[in-house]
DNA sequence: TAGCGTCCATCTGTATACTGTATAAAAGAT
DNA sequence: ATCTTTTATACAGTATACAGATGGACGCTA
Protein backbone atom coordinates (compact mmCIF):
# COMPACT_ATOMS: atom_id res chain seq x y z
CA UNK A 1 0.00 0.00 0.00
CA UNK A 2 2.25 2.57 1.16
CA UNK A 3 4.70 1.04 -1.65
CA UNK A 4 2.11 2.25 -4.52
CA UNK A 5 1.86 5.27 -3.20
CA UNK A 6 5.59 6.43 -2.98
CA UNK A 7 5.37 5.20 -6.84
CA UNK A 8 2.82 7.35 -7.78
CA UNK A 9 5.09 9.87 -5.98
CA UNK A 10 8.31 9.17 -7.27
CA UNK A 11 7.24 7.55 -10.62
CA UNK A 12 10.66 7.89 -12.98
CA UNK A 13 12.22 5.11 -10.67
CA UNK A 14 11.21 1.39 -11.47
CA UNK A 15 9.89 -1.55 -8.88
CA UNK A 16 13.17 -2.59 -9.11
CA UNK A 17 15.29 -0.38 -7.82
CA UNK A 18 12.58 0.63 -4.85
CA UNK A 19 12.73 -2.85 -3.39
CA UNK A 20 16.31 -2.69 -3.89
CA UNK A 21 16.16 0.48 -1.62
CA UNK A 22 13.48 -1.01 1.00
CA UNK A 23 15.47 -4.47 1.30
CA UNK A 24 18.99 -2.56 1.77
CA UNK A 25 17.56 -0.42 4.57
CA UNK A 26 15.69 -3.24 5.88
CA UNK A 27 19.16 -5.44 5.88
CA UNK A 28 21.41 -2.15 7.19
CA UNK A 29 19.14 -1.17 9.77
CA UNK A 30 19.16 -5.24 11.21
CA UNK A 31 15.63 -5.66 10.80
CA UNK A 32 16.83 -8.61 8.74
CA UNK A 33 19.26 -10.23 10.29
CA UNK A 34 23.00 -12.00 9.22
CA UNK A 35 22.30 -15.34 7.29
CA UNK A 36 18.16 -15.21 7.36
CA UNK A 37 16.88 -16.22 4.35
CA UNK A 38 15.18 -13.76 2.10
CA UNK A 39 11.67 -15.42 0.17
CA UNK A 40 11.19 -14.36 -3.08
CA UNK A 41 7.28 -15.27 -2.82
CA UNK A 42 7.21 -13.83 0.47
CA UNK A 43 8.81 -9.93 -0.01
CA UNK A 44 6.84 -9.85 -3.66
CA UNK A 45 3.74 -10.36 -1.91
CA UNK A 46 4.63 -7.94 1.28
CA UNK A 47 5.88 -5.16 -1.04
CA UNK A 48 3.10 -5.75 -3.36
CA UNK A 49 4.83 -6.41 -6.63
CA UNK A 50 5.55 -9.88 -8.54
CA UNK A 51 8.55 -12.01 -7.90
CA UNK A 52 10.31 -10.29 -10.92
CA UNK A 53 11.90 -7.28 -9.72
CA UNK A 54 12.20 -8.86 -6.30
CA UNK A 55 14.54 -10.84 -8.39
CA UNK A 56 16.33 -8.28 -9.81
CA UNK A 57 16.85 -6.27 -6.49
CA UNK A 58 18.27 -9.45 -5.07
CA UNK A 59 20.64 -9.49 -7.78
CA UNK A 60 21.87 -6.24 -7.12
CA UNK A 61 22.21 -6.49 -3.18
CA UNK A 62 24.31 -9.52 -4.07
CA UNK A 63 26.65 -7.09 -6.32
CA UNK A 64 26.52 -4.96 -3.06
CA UNK A 65 27.79 -7.55 -1.04
CA UNK A 66 24.55 -7.24 1.31
CA UNK A 67 23.22 -10.53 0.01
CA UNK A 68 23.96 -14.16 -1.06
CA UNK A 69 22.41 -15.81 -4.23
CA UNK A 70 23.00 -19.39 -4.45
CA UNK A 71 21.13 -21.32 -7.22
CA UNK A 72 17.97 -23.24 -6.79
CA UNK A 73 18.68 -22.64 -2.96
CA UNK A 74 17.46 -18.82 -2.45
CA UNK A 75 19.04 -15.38 -1.36
CA UNK A 76 20.00 -14.97 2.50
CA UNK A 77 21.77 -11.78 4.12
CA UNK A 78 25.13 -12.03 4.18
CA UNK A 79 27.01 -13.06 7.30
CA UNK A 80 30.29 -11.35 7.77
CA UNK A 81 33.14 -13.03 9.80
CA UNK A 82 35.58 -11.16 12.12
CA UNK A 83 38.81 -11.87 9.37
CA UNK A 84 36.19 -10.48 6.79
CA UNK A 85 35.73 -7.21 8.88
CA UNK A 86 39.69 -7.32 8.93
CA UNK A 87 40.11 -7.39 5.81
CA UNK A 88 37.65 -4.80 4.64
CA UNK A 89 38.99 -2.18 6.96
CA UNK A 90 42.06 -2.79 5.91
CA UNK A 91 40.86 -1.91 2.36
CA UNK A 92 39.06 0.95 2.98
CA UNK A 93 42.35 2.88 4.57
CA UNK A 94 44.20 1.59 1.58
CA UNK A 95 41.94 3.25 -0.95
CA UNK A 96 40.59 6.13 1.33
CA UNK A 97 44.23 7.10 1.88
CA UNK A 98 44.70 6.66 -1.76
CA UNK A 99 42.01 9.10 -2.04
CA UNK A 100 42.60 11.36 0.39
CA UNK A 101 46.08 11.45 -0.90
CA UNK A 102 45.27 12.77 -4.49
CA UNK A 103 42.23 15.29 -3.12
CA UNK A 104 44.59 16.70 -0.20
CA UNK A 105 45.86 18.93 -2.67
CA UNK A 106 43.11 20.44 -4.51
CA UNK A 107 40.60 20.98 -1.43
CA UNK A 108 40.17 24.74 -1.05
CA UNK A 109 39.22 26.95 2.44
CA UNK A 110 35.51 26.29 1.25
CA UNK A 111 35.50 22.31 1.64
CA UNK A 112 37.22 22.29 4.53
CA UNK A 113 34.68 24.60 5.92
CA UNK A 114 31.84 22.52 4.60
CA UNK A 115 33.65 19.56 6.17
CA UNK A 116 33.49 21.61 9.28
CA UNK A 117 30.11 22.14 9.21
CA UNK A 118 29.47 18.29 8.23
CA UNK A 119 30.98 17.56 11.84
CA UNK A 120 28.80 19.87 13.39
CA UNK A 121 25.98 18.34 12.58
CA UNK A 122 27.59 14.72 13.10
CA UNK A 123 28.35 15.48 16.75
CA UNK A 124 25.10 17.18 17.12
CA UNK A 125 23.41 14.26 16.06
CA UNK A 126 25.43 12.08 18.18
CA UNK A 127 25.08 14.22 21.27
CA UNK A 128 21.35 13.92 20.73
CA UNK A 129 21.59 10.13 20.57
CA UNK A 130 20.55 9.47 17.18
CA UNK A 131 22.34 6.47 16.70
CA UNK A 132 20.69 5.66 13.50
CA UNK A 133 20.54 6.71 9.83
CA UNK A 134 21.88 10.24 10.41
CA UNK A 135 25.18 9.74 11.77
CA UNK A 136 26.19 7.01 9.17
CA UNK A 137 25.37 9.24 6.55
CA UNK A 138 26.84 12.06 8.09
CA UNK A 139 30.11 10.21 8.81
CA UNK A 140 30.40 9.45 5.18
CA UNK A 141 29.18 13.04 4.26
CA UNK A 142 32.49 14.41 5.92
CA UNK A 143 34.78 11.91 5.34
CA UNK A 144 33.44 12.51 1.27
CA UNK A 145 34.22 15.34 1.17
CA UNK A 146 37.53 15.18 2.14
CA UNK A 147 38.17 13.15 -1.18
CA UNK A 148 35.80 15.05 -3.13
CA UNK A 149 38.52 16.87 -5.44
CA UNK A 150 40.35 13.36 -6.17
CA UNK A 151 38.57 12.81 -8.99
CA UNK A 152 38.76 8.82 -9.02
CA UNK A 153 35.09 8.02 -9.15
CA UNK A 154 35.73 4.46 -9.18
CA UNK A 155 37.62 4.30 -6.24
CA UNK A 156 35.00 6.67 -4.84
CA UNK A 157 32.37 3.95 -5.39
CA UNK A 158 34.15 1.33 -4.40
CA UNK A 159 34.75 2.85 -1.30
CA UNK A 160 31.14 4.06 -0.39
CA UNK A 161 29.88 0.38 -1.49
CA UNK A 162 32.57 -0.70 1.86
CA UNK A 163 31.17 2.08 4.10
CA UNK A 164 27.93 0.72 3.33
CA UNK A 165 28.32 -2.81 4.01
CA UNK A 166 30.17 -2.27 7.16
CA UNK A 167 27.47 0.67 8.34
CA UNK A 168 25.97 -2.08 10.16
CA UNK A 169 28.69 -3.00 12.09
CA UNK A 170 29.29 0.72 12.88
CA UNK A 171 25.72 0.96 13.76
CA UNK A 172 26.28 -2.06 15.97
CA UNK A 173 28.84 -0.94 17.42
CA UNK A 174 27.68 2.74 18.04
CA UNK A 175 24.87 0.62 20.07
CA UNK A 176 26.38 -1.98 21.66
CA UNK A 177 29.77 -0.72 22.53
CA UNK A 178 28.83 2.62 23.43
CA UNK A 179 31.68 3.50 21.29
CA UNK A 180 33.65 5.71 18.99
CA UNK A 181 33.43 8.46 21.27
CA UNK A 182 36.84 9.02 20.37
CA UNK A 183 35.57 9.86 16.51
CA UNK A 184 34.67 13.47 17.41
CA UNK A 185 38.17 14.23 18.26
CA UNK A 186 39.82 12.23 15.76
CA UNK A 187 38.20 13.87 12.97
CA UNK A 188 39.01 17.12 14.07
CA UNK A 189 42.80 16.09 14.36
CA UNK A 190 42.35 14.86 10.72
CA UNK A 191 40.72 17.93 9.57
CA UNK A 192 43.65 19.96 11.34
CA UNK A 193 45.96 17.93 9.72
CA UNK A 194 44.19 18.35 6.06
CA UNK A 195 44.02 21.96 6.07
CA UNK A 196 47.88 21.99 7.11
CA UNK A 197 48.60 20.15 3.89
CA UNK A 198 50.62 17.83 5.69
CA UNK A 199 49.63 15.36 3.29
CA UNK A 200 51.36 12.03 4.82
CA UNK A 201 50.75 12.80 8.35
CA UNK A 202 46.81 13.27 7.22
CA UNK A 203 46.81 10.08 5.33
CA UNK A 204 48.41 8.15 8.51
CA UNK A 205 46.61 9.71 10.83
CA UNK A 206 43.18 8.60 8.33
CA UNK A 207 44.82 4.95 8.13
CA UNK A 208 45.23 5.03 12.00
CA UNK A 209 41.75 6.66 12.49
CA UNK A 210 39.88 3.56 10.08
CA UNK A 211 42.20 0.69 11.50
CA UNK A 212 41.12 2.06 14.90
CA UNK A 213 37.63 1.64 14.66
CA UNK A 214 38.37 -1.64 12.98
CA UNK A 215 39.75 -3.29 16.02
CA UNK A 216 36.53 -2.22 18.33
CA UNK A 217 34.01 -3.80 15.62
CA UNK A 218 36.26 -7.06 15.70
CA UNK A 219 36.40 -7.21 19.56
CA UNK A 220 32.99 -6.50 19.20
CA UNK A 221 32.06 -9.13 16.51
CA UNK A 222 34.19 -12.22 18.10
CA UNK A 223 32.32 -11.70 21.38
CA UNK A 224 29.42 -12.00 19.71
CA UNK A 225 30.94 -15.50 17.37
CA UNK A 226 31.91 -16.56 21.00
CA UNK A 227 28.36 -15.94 22.19
CA UNK A 228 26.46 -17.56 19.26
CA UNK A 229 28.77 -20.93 19.95
CA UNK B 1 41.99 -33.43 -6.45
CA UNK B 2 40.62 -31.31 -9.08
CA UNK B 3 39.15 -33.36 -11.25
CA UNK B 4 37.56 -35.08 -8.33
CA UNK B 5 36.23 -31.72 -7.68
CA UNK B 6 35.05 -31.35 -11.11
CA UNK B 7 33.47 -34.29 -10.97
CA UNK B 8 31.79 -33.59 -8.10
CA UNK B 9 30.59 -30.22 -9.40
CA UNK B 10 27.50 -31.72 -11.59
CA UNK B 11 26.47 -28.44 -11.17
CA UNK B 12 23.58 -27.55 -13.00
CA UNK B 13 24.10 -24.26 -14.52
CA UNK B 14 21.18 -21.99 -14.92
CA UNK B 15 20.58 -20.38 -18.19
CA UNK B 16 20.94 -16.70 -16.35
CA UNK B 17 25.09 -18.23 -15.92
CA UNK B 18 25.39 -19.16 -19.36
CA UNK B 19 23.77 -16.46 -20.90
CA UNK B 20 26.01 -14.56 -19.11
CA UNK B 21 29.18 -16.33 -19.75
CA UNK B 22 28.44 -16.13 -23.65
CA UNK B 23 28.12 -12.55 -23.00
CA UNK B 24 31.14 -12.15 -21.29
CA UNK B 25 33.05 -13.60 -23.77
CA UNK B 26 31.68 -11.92 -26.63
CA UNK B 27 32.29 -8.41 -24.76
CA UNK B 28 35.87 -9.31 -23.59
CA UNK B 29 36.66 -10.53 -27.38
CA UNK B 30 35.21 -7.54 -28.72
CA UNK B 31 32.90 -9.30 -30.82
CA UNK B 32 30.28 -6.58 -28.69
CA UNK B 33 32.14 -3.16 -29.39
CA UNK B 34 32.00 -0.69 -26.46
CA UNK B 35 29.19 1.42 -26.48
CA UNK B 36 27.05 -1.30 -28.78
CA UNK B 37 23.41 -1.57 -27.41
CA UNK B 38 22.49 -5.17 -26.09
CA UNK B 39 19.02 -5.77 -27.42
CA UNK B 40 16.97 -8.22 -24.79
CA UNK B 41 14.95 -10.14 -27.32
CA UNK B 42 17.28 -10.01 -29.80
CA UNK B 43 19.98 -11.88 -27.58
CA UNK B 44 17.04 -14.15 -26.24
CA UNK B 45 16.20 -15.61 -29.67
CA UNK B 46 20.16 -15.86 -30.35
CA UNK B 47 20.60 -17.62 -27.02
CA UNK B 48 17.22 -19.36 -27.36
CA UNK B 49 15.93 -18.23 -23.96
CA UNK B 50 13.21 -15.79 -23.02
CA UNK B 51 13.99 -12.13 -21.72
CA UNK B 52 14.38 -12.94 -17.88
CA UNK B 53 17.52 -15.10 -17.83
CA UNK B 54 19.12 -12.25 -20.59
CA UNK B 55 18.17 -9.36 -18.24
CA UNK B 56 19.60 -11.04 -15.26
CA UNK B 57 22.85 -11.62 -17.02
CA UNK B 58 23.02 -8.13 -18.25
CA UNK B 59 22.05 -7.35 -14.58
CA UNK B 60 25.12 -9.50 -13.29
CA UNK B 61 27.63 -8.06 -16.05
CA UNK B 62 26.64 -4.35 -14.83
CA UNK B 63 27.70 -5.56 -11.65
CA UNK B 64 30.94 -6.64 -13.13
CA UNK B 65 31.29 -3.83 -14.80
CA UNK B 66 31.11 -4.79 -18.38
CA UNK B 67 27.91 -3.16 -19.27
CA UNK B 68 25.95 -0.21 -18.51
CA UNK B 69 22.14 -0.49 -17.67
CA UNK B 70 19.98 2.54 -18.12
CA UNK B 71 16.11 2.13 -17.05
CA UNK B 72 13.66 1.86 -19.86
CA UNK B 73 16.82 2.51 -22.52
CA UNK B 74 18.29 -0.25 -22.24
CA UNK B 75 22.18 -1.98 -21.75
CA UNK B 76 24.85 -0.81 -23.74
CA UNK B 77 28.59 -2.13 -23.54
CA UNK B 78 30.35 -0.15 -21.35
CA UNK B 79 32.81 2.94 -23.03
CA UNK B 80 36.06 3.13 -20.83
CA UNK B 81 37.89 6.19 -21.32
CA UNK B 82 41.59 6.84 -20.86
CA UNK B 83 41.42 8.44 -17.60
CA UNK B 84 39.18 5.28 -16.54
CA UNK B 85 41.89 2.87 -17.54
CA UNK B 86 44.48 4.89 -15.84
CA UNK B 87 42.09 5.05 -12.58
CA UNK B 88 42.19 0.99 -12.94
CA UNK B 89 45.38 -0.19 -13.09
CA UNK B 90 46.21 2.06 -10.33
CA UNK B 91 43.87 0.44 -7.88
CA UNK B 92 45.11 -2.36 -9.62
CA UNK B 93 48.95 -1.64 -8.66
CA UNK B 94 47.93 -0.60 -5.20
CA UNK B 95 45.79 -3.90 -4.60
CA UNK B 96 48.36 -6.11 -6.11
CA UNK B 97 51.24 -4.75 -4.40
CA UNK B 98 49.23 -5.36 -1.10
CA UNK B 99 48.23 -8.65 -2.08
CA UNK B 100 51.65 -9.49 -2.97
CA UNK B 101 53.04 -8.25 0.29
CA UNK B 102 50.61 -10.52 2.51
CA UNK B 103 51.28 -13.40 0.43
CA UNK B 104 55.02 -13.34 -0.28
CA UNK B 105 56.13 -14.46 3.10
CA UNK B 106 54.24 -17.74 3.13
CA UNK B 107 54.66 -18.55 -0.49
CA UNK B 108 56.78 -21.84 -0.76
CA UNK B 109 59.06 -23.46 -3.34
CA UNK B 110 56.25 -25.47 -5.11
CA UNK B 111 54.42 -21.88 -5.22
CA UNK B 112 57.46 -20.88 -7.40
CA UNK B 113 57.75 -24.15 -9.32
CA UNK B 114 54.29 -23.95 -10.19
CA UNK B 115 54.08 -19.98 -10.94
CA UNK B 116 57.00 -20.68 -13.31
CA UNK B 117 55.39 -23.80 -15.18
CA UNK B 118 53.00 -20.90 -15.91
CA UNK B 119 55.38 -18.55 -16.60
CA UNK B 120 56.16 -21.12 -19.78
CA UNK B 121 53.41 -21.73 -21.03
CA UNK B 122 52.53 -18.35 -21.40
CA UNK B 123 55.40 -17.79 -22.97
CA UNK B 124 54.67 -20.42 -25.42
CA UNK B 125 50.79 -19.27 -26.13
CA UNK B 126 52.20 -15.82 -26.69
CA UNK B 127 55.14 -17.80 -29.01
CA UNK B 128 52.52 -19.88 -30.96
CA UNK B 129 50.91 -16.40 -31.87
CA UNK B 130 47.35 -17.26 -29.56
CA UNK B 131 46.63 -13.89 -28.40
CA UNK B 132 43.21 -15.09 -27.56
CA UNK B 133 41.93 -16.03 -24.42
CA UNK B 134 44.67 -18.10 -23.62
CA UNK B 135 47.09 -15.86 -22.81
CA UNK B 136 44.95 -13.37 -20.67
CA UNK B 137 44.14 -16.59 -18.84
CA UNK B 138 47.33 -17.50 -18.08
CA UNK B 139 48.97 -14.39 -17.37
CA UNK B 140 46.41 -13.73 -14.35
CA UNK B 141 46.74 -17.31 -13.01
CA UNK B 142 50.53 -16.17 -12.92
CA UNK B 143 49.81 -13.28 -10.99
CA UNK B 144 47.25 -14.76 -8.75
CA UNK B 145 49.58 -17.91 -8.09
CA UNK B 146 51.82 -14.84 -6.13
CA UNK B 147 48.94 -13.62 -4.28
CA UNK B 148 47.44 -17.41 -3.52
CA UNK B 149 48.85 -16.87 -0.16
CA UNK B 150 47.62 -13.80 1.10
CA UNK B 151 44.67 -14.92 2.35
CA UNK B 152 42.92 -11.69 1.41
CA UNK B 153 39.42 -13.13 -0.66
CA UNK B 154 37.23 -10.19 -1.04
CA UNK B 155 41.00 -8.16 -2.58
CA UNK B 156 41.18 -11.02 -4.72
CA UNK B 157 38.06 -11.04 -6.38
CA UNK B 158 38.39 -7.09 -6.68
CA UNK B 159 41.35 -7.95 -8.34
CA UNK B 160 39.92 -10.16 -10.88
CA UNK B 161 37.07 -8.32 -11.39
CA UNK B 162 39.55 -5.65 -12.56
CA UNK B 163 42.01 -7.80 -14.71
CA UNK B 164 38.72 -9.26 -16.25
CA UNK B 165 37.73 -5.57 -17.05
CA UNK B 166 40.77 -4.38 -18.30
CA UNK B 167 41.30 -7.69 -20.38
CA UNK B 168 39.68 -6.67 -23.09
CA UNK B 169 42.03 -3.25 -23.57
CA UNK B 170 45.25 -5.49 -23.15
CA UNK B 171 43.78 -8.24 -25.96
CA UNK B 172 43.71 -4.97 -28.11
CA UNK B 173 47.18 -4.03 -27.15
CA UNK B 174 48.22 -6.89 -27.72
CA UNK B 175 47.00 -6.95 -31.26
CA UNK B 176 47.44 -3.54 -32.16
CA UNK B 177 50.22 -2.71 -30.75
CA UNK B 178 52.04 -5.63 -31.16
CA UNK B 179 53.23 -5.19 -27.40
CA UNK B 180 54.12 -6.45 -23.96
CA UNK B 181 56.99 -7.75 -25.50
CA UNK B 182 58.93 -6.66 -22.39
CA UNK B 183 56.23 -8.63 -20.12
CA UNK B 184 57.85 -12.24 -20.39
CA UNK B 185 61.26 -10.61 -19.16
CA UNK B 186 59.37 -8.40 -16.62
CA UNK B 187 57.48 -11.32 -14.61
CA UNK B 188 60.94 -13.54 -14.73
CA UNK B 189 62.50 -10.66 -12.70
CA UNK B 190 59.06 -10.37 -10.64
CA UNK B 191 59.31 -13.76 -9.63
CA UNK B 192 63.24 -13.38 -8.74
CA UNK B 193 62.47 -10.94 -6.45
CA UNK B 194 60.08 -13.44 -5.14
CA UNK B 195 62.16 -16.20 -4.31
CA UNK B 196 64.61 -13.96 -3.03
CA UNK B 197 61.88 -12.95 -0.61
CA UNK B 198 62.84 -8.89 -1.13
CA UNK B 199 59.50 -7.85 -0.09
CA UNK B 200 59.81 -4.46 -0.82
CA UNK B 201 61.84 -5.06 -4.29
CA UNK B 202 58.74 -6.78 -5.62
CA UNK B 203 56.18 -4.80 -4.37
CA UNK B 204 57.69 -2.09 -6.01
CA UNK B 205 58.66 -3.68 -9.14
CA UNK B 206 54.99 -5.25 -9.57
CA UNK B 207 53.56 -1.55 -9.49
CA UNK B 208 56.42 -0.71 -12.51
CA UNK B 209 55.03 -3.17 -14.02
CA UNK B 210 50.78 -2.40 -13.77
CA UNK B 211 52.05 1.15 -14.37
CA UNK B 212 54.05 0.20 -17.60
CA UNK B 213 51.42 -1.61 -18.87
CA UNK B 214 49.18 1.11 -18.16
CA UNK B 215 50.85 3.77 -20.43
CA UNK B 216 51.43 1.68 -23.10
CA UNK B 217 47.11 0.69 -23.01
CA UNK B 218 46.48 4.87 -22.41
CA UNK B 219 48.74 5.67 -25.18
CA UNK B 220 46.42 3.25 -27.91
CA UNK B 221 43.09 4.05 -26.24
CA UNK B 222 44.12 8.25 -26.70
CA UNK B 223 45.18 7.55 -30.48
CA UNK B 224 41.65 5.61 -30.69
CA UNK B 225 39.80 8.40 -29.16
CA UNK B 226 41.67 10.86 -31.47
CA UNK B 227 40.74 8.74 -34.22
CA UNK B 228 37.17 8.33 -33.40
CA UNK B 229 36.73 11.88 -32.94
C1' DT C 1 11.76 26.66 -42.33
C1' DA C 2 11.61 26.21 -37.50
C1' DG C 3 9.19 24.75 -33.75
C1' DC C 4 5.76 22.07 -31.45
C1' DG C 5 2.55 18.41 -30.43
C1' DT C 6 0.68 13.78 -31.64
C1' DC C 7 1.01 9.20 -32.93
C1' DC C 8 3.31 5.01 -33.69
C1' DA C 9 6.98 1.50 -33.56
C1' DT C 10 10.11 -0.46 -30.55
C1' DC C 11 11.98 -1.64 -26.64
C1' DT C 12 12.07 -2.27 -21.63
C1' DG C 13 9.59 -3.34 -17.12
C1' DT C 14 6.50 -6.38 -14.68
C1' DA C 15 2.77 -9.79 -13.83
C1' DT C 16 1.20 -14.34 -14.32
C1' DA C 17 1.83 -19.04 -15.19
C1' DC C 18 4.44 -23.02 -15.79
C1' DT C 19 8.80 -26.02 -15.21
C1' DG C 20 12.50 -27.89 -12.74
C1' DT C 21 15.36 -28.48 -8.59
C1' DA C 22 16.45 -29.33 -3.76
C1' DT C 23 15.07 -31.01 0.53
C1' DA C 24 12.43 -32.93 3.97
C1' DA C 25 9.28 -36.57 5.12
C1' DA C 26 7.71 -41.28 4.40
C1' DA C 27 8.38 -45.91 2.95
C1' DG C 28 11.21 -49.67 2.22
C1' DA C 29 15.54 -52.59 2.65
C1' DT C 30 19.42 -54.34 5.32
C1' DA D 1 17.46 -49.21 14.33
C1' DT D 2 20.04 -47.32 10.58
C1' DC D 3 20.59 -46.43 6.11
C1' DT D 4 18.53 -46.15 1.21
C1' DT D 5 15.17 -45.09 -1.83
C1' DT D 6 10.92 -42.90 -2.94
C1' DT D 7 7.63 -39.43 -2.81
C1' DA D 8 5.84 -34.95 -1.75
C1' DT D 9 6.22 -30.12 -1.26
C1' DA D 10 8.06 -25.77 -1.21
C1' DC D 11 10.73 -22.86 -3.52
C1' DA D 12 13.62 -21.01 -7.28
C1' DG D 13 14.18 -20.58 -12.47
C1' DT D 14 12.13 -19.48 -16.81
C1' DA D 15 8.60 -18.71 -20.45
C1' DT D 16 4.87 -16.10 -22.05
C1' DA D 17 2.00 -12.23 -22.08
C1' DC D 18 0.88 -7.66 -21.12
C1' DA D 19 1.73 -2.74 -19.58
C1' DG D 20 4.40 1.32 -19.82
C1' DA D 21 8.22 4.27 -21.39
C1' DT D 22 11.06 6.29 -25.03
C1' DG D 23 12.35 8.34 -29.27
C1' DG D 24 11.52 9.40 -33.75
C1' DA D 25 8.37 10.20 -37.90
C1' DC D 26 4.78 12.86 -39.36
C1' DG D 27 1.82 16.59 -39.89
C1' DC D 28 0.31 20.99 -38.14
C1' DT D 29 0.88 25.95 -37.13
C1' DA D 30 3.17 30.26 -37.48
Amino acid sequence: MQLIESIMAIEHKTRTQLVAEVLREKILTGEFKSGSPLRQAALAEELNVSRIPVREALLQLEAEGLVNFEAHKGATVTEVSASQVDEIFDLRALLEAELLRHSLEKLTEDDFQSAEVLLQELEAAMAAGDTQAATGHLNSAFHGKLYSRAERPQTRELVEQFSKNSERYVRMHILLAGGLNTAPEEHRELLKLCRAKQVDAACDYLIRHITGAKEDIKKLLIKMEEQSA
